[in-house]
DNA sequence: ACCCCGATCGTA
DNA sequence: ACGATCGGGGTT
């Protein structure tokens, strides 16, 4: 069980987004596997919300690598992130899917539901995944076989095959 | 001040 | 395939 430091953070948001893959998240003591991931680039990326350059609600994915992004969409949902690269650079890991012992899979399948069954919400935007044990990432030693796909839910930037999942 | 739409999800 | 539901961000 191998804590995850800023630097497995602050490398390239691909790679990340891979290697997150099999890595344990703990929030508030209940942990869980990531099992889908989708990376979000820089304000070229069509598809991230940096594209626009920075606002209220994206200034964190500037700010340092490790630190949570967690943003409210459809007037009823939040969606978890963390952001990855150099300090000045918008980029983040979008978390879509994790699994935890004794929860049926359903309930965690989803960006959206993962952060309803946590209790993540916009309070947890700007948490340090690096500093304290409320919420962090760990490396157990799991790896899990998963494949590269489109990114799902978005209009623009579909060709890249930024998405990860098992 | 206003308007459109979204990194979703459940139901049909 | 579609509706629910509302904050944010761009535009006026």
């Amino acid at each position: 069980m191998q804590r995850l430091k800023r630097d497995f953070f602050e490398r390239p948001t691909l790679t990340v987004a891979e290697e997150l893959i099999g890595k344990t998240m703990v929030f508030r003591g209940t942990p869980a596997v990531i099992t889908e991931t989708e990376a979000y680039v820089g304000e070229d990326d069509p598809a991230c919300h940096a594209a626009r350059g920075k606002t209220q609600r994206n200034a964190v994915m500037y700010g340092k690598a490790g630190i949570t992004y967690v943003y409210f969409i459809y007037g009823m949902y939040h969606c978890l992130n963390f952001v990855t690269e150099a300090e000045g650079f918008p980029a983040a890991v979008l978390i879509r899917g994790v699994r935890a012992d004794g929860v049926d899979d359903k309930k965690l399948n989803g960006p959206g539901k993962l952060c309803r069954f946590f209790g993540i919400t916009k309070e947890h935007n700007g948490e340090d995944l690096t500093v304290g044990d409320g919420f962090y990432v760990a490396d157990t030693g799991l790896t899990l076989p998963f494949k590269r796909t489109p990114r799902i839910g978005i209009s623009a930037g579909t060709e890249k095959l930024w998405r990860f999942v098992v």
